[in-house]
RNA sequence: GCGCUCGUAGCUCAGUUGGAUAGAGUAUCGGUUUCCGAAGCCGAGGGUCACAGGUUCGAUUCCUGUCGAGCGCACCA
């Protein structure tokens, strides 16, 4: 019977009690309130939880709030869990519990291990976490690196709270973007071929281009060489429309080239999306499926979902072209989805994607945007109404960009220029862990200053290796007293007690809630903050008390104590993809 | 011009159904190791929560306006 109390014990649980507390105290007396609030105060000095309740009834009874506090409290049954309660401030009820519930918690640690935090709220719903679909038309970069850390880690998170998360990288494989890439590459590969070329501005300028077309050269030799007279024979010049002259370019391209066009295309697209996946599966971010765009167009869905919205008269046509009326959805005007020149626009292929991804079945989609694709949300999810589908079911989660500080200054960044960093150098530079964990430790809808000489020169004074230097001096610990941890699962937790200890208790039994908010708010970075504040107990209690004992009980007691301690530190970084090392 | 997101300590940022004396890191200053890892710990100073109104027992939080910042307003993706 002891064991079982053990085993379930939590801090819900203890929420749960003080909250029932009340409710019988409010019968008793009488009153009524529908929800009871708990919260932990600021101040220590406030209790470990309080709740607000007289607060919130003296407004309909017209009663000072210090009164029915009063009341209340009278009429509160007694409990073994409690240690005191007190009426304070304008009329909050202050709980102080027994510091002896707190060291139930070890075991129950113990024994649940990389489980402890998870919990089932999301009853195996499906859920479908698009994240970074960034185009392949280059190497990613430190902006799409946020996004990367971001969505691996919420996917983790909304995991860990019994989700079944279906992680998509959408490949933008159709578009002009693509094209241009090819164009740029076919160019580069006439250079290689010894021409001279007068290579557009607004093309692709990254040296990757080159290495593409050099490596093509070294294998085809002049196999697609063409004479550059025949498709460049007037020079970009000043009242030439820059992006008209790229399509011409991109026209002859394709007519002179005819099949051989597909093969740059292709290997293009091959060469950066594998680029891509390497990439991102060093930084720890693994997807379940990297969804093609054409894909879209090949199988008739763009076609399809199109129709749907015409059988509903919600397309019309105008200036040759044919537009979707989503001011009728909340946009603020309509969207062209097939144009003049009769080439479908990423708004098309993108109904029909999102479209899928519900008919495939998945209760919820989260699509993770950078933040200045904001003005985008209308017409999608003015899309999904005009089919008929619950747009509800559609969260966009928007992420800032990280803005690069270089020498003080900002740092230019732009895939055309190929004037970037790359989220590889970033890692290069300050490590997988510390970029992951730089990423995530803000609010992703807020603005990250990511100073790129502070977090090259200082790496060390990065927080994650605050985290990991608690993981690893606890590892050091355990070594040195060399004993089996599967033991420690039979130790005295009773016997912790110091301010110290159970402050650090604390910690520990709050990570639950953290990871449940965290999937509730979308907000990995409640769980970095959580992660610091277990850290900062532990160093707190490792600089007053001593774990290697002559005392068997009381080591153990505290030896399994740090123990949970590593196990919480452990759960958390695995959701920010962040390793756990034994010693730094 | 319109729309979205913001404005919290010198700097970078937390603060979520509105709660008590607004917090952390960093920087600055002062302590701390014959002892399990000092990448640590303890302490000090540092604030008109952009500004002005409003809602109420109570506003950093909600509403309105002003100022300031970023982003968006394509037959680009």
């Amino acid at each position: 019977m002891y064991k079982d109390a053990i085993v379930t014990f939590s801090v819900n649980e203890v929420i749960e009690h003080l909250t029932g507390l009340i409710q019988q105290a409010i019968q008793e007396t009488g009153l009524y309130q529908d929800v009871i609030e708990l919260e932990k105060p600021r101040e220590a000095t406030h209790g470990d939880y309080a709740s607000n309740i007289a607060l919130k009834l003296a407004k309909a009874l017209r009663k000072p709030p210090r009164e029915l506090a009063e009341r209340i409290l009278q009429a509160m049954p007694a409990s073994s869990w409690v240690a005191k309660t007190e009426v304070a401030g304008a009329g909050f009820i202050n709980f102080y519990l027994h510091a002896q519930i707190w060291p139930q918690l070890v075991p129950v640690i113990l024994q649940q291990k990389q489980e402890y935090g998870k919990n089932s709220s999301g009853k195996e719903q499906s859920i479908l976490v698009e994240f970074v679909s960034a185009n392949p038309t280059g190497p990613l970069h430190v902006g799409h690196g946020r996004g990367a850390a971001y969505g691996a880690s919420l996917a983790n998170i909304l995991d860990a709270n019994g989700y079944r998360v279906w992680r998509e990288y959408y490949v933008n494989d159709a578009g002009r973007q693509m094209d241009i890439l090819a164009l740029s590459t076919w160019l580069r590969y006439l250079e290689c071929c010894g021409e001279r070329i007068d290579f557009p501005p607004n093309a692709y300028q990254g040296t990757y281009v080159r290495e593409m077309a050099e490596a093509i050269y070294a294998q085809h030799a002049r196999q697609y060489w063409h004479d550059p007279a025949n498709f460049m024979p007037v020079s970009l010049s000043a009242h030439t429309d820059a992006d008209a002259h790229l399509d011409a370019l991109i026209g002859s391209a394709k007519e002179l080239l005819a099949v051989d066009y597909v093969y740059f295309h292709q290997f293009a697209l091959n060469e950066q999306l594998a680029d891509c996946r390497q990439d991102l599966a060093e930084f720890g971010v693994q997807f379940d499926q990297w969804f093609s765009e054409q894909t879209l167009f090949d199988s008739g869905l763009v076609q399809r979902t199109l129709n749907m919205l015409d059988e509903q008269g919600h397309l019309y046509s105008q200036d040759g072209a044919i537009w979707f009326r989503s001011t009728h959805f909340g946009d603020e005007k309509d969207r062209v989805v097939q144009r003049e020149n009769g080439l479908f626009t990423y708004f098309a292929s993108d109904i029909a994607y999102h479209l899928y991804k519900l008919e495939r079945g998945f209760d919820r989609l989260i699509d993770v945007w950078g933040a200045d694709h904001h003005g985008y949300i209308p017409r999608v999810k003015g899309a999904l109404k005009a089919i008929g589908c619950d747009a509800e079911r559609l969260t966009v989660a928007l992420v800032q960009f990280a803005v690069l500080y270089r020498n003080g200054q900002k740092a230019a960044m732009s895939t055309r220029s190929g004037e970037f960093v790359t989220l590889r150098e970033l890692r290069a530079e300050v490590g997988n862990d510390a970029a992951r964990f730089f990423y995530v430790l803000r609010k992703s809808d807020q603005h990250l200053d990511f100073d790129l000489d502070l977090a090259k020169s200082q790496s060390n004074d990065n927080p994650v290796y605050y985290i990991q230097y608690a993981h690893a001096r606890i590892c050091s610990v355990l070594d040195q007293w060399g004993g089996d941890t599967a033991l420690l699962l039979n130790a005295e937790a009773g016997l912790l007690s110091s301010e110290h200890e159970i402050n650090l208790l604390k910690t520990l039994a709050d990570y639950p809630q953290t990871v449940s908010a965290a999937a509730r708010e979308l907000a990995p970075h409640l769980v970095a903050y959580a992660l610091k504040e277990v850290a900062a107990a532990f160093h707190a209690c490792y600089n007053a008390e001593q774990f290697l004992l002559e005392d068997a009980l009381l080591r153990e007691a505290r030896l399994a104590m740090i123990l949970a301690t590593r196990t919480v530190l452990a759960n958390g970084l695995t959701l920010l993809g962040i390793s756990c090392p034994t010693y730094l």
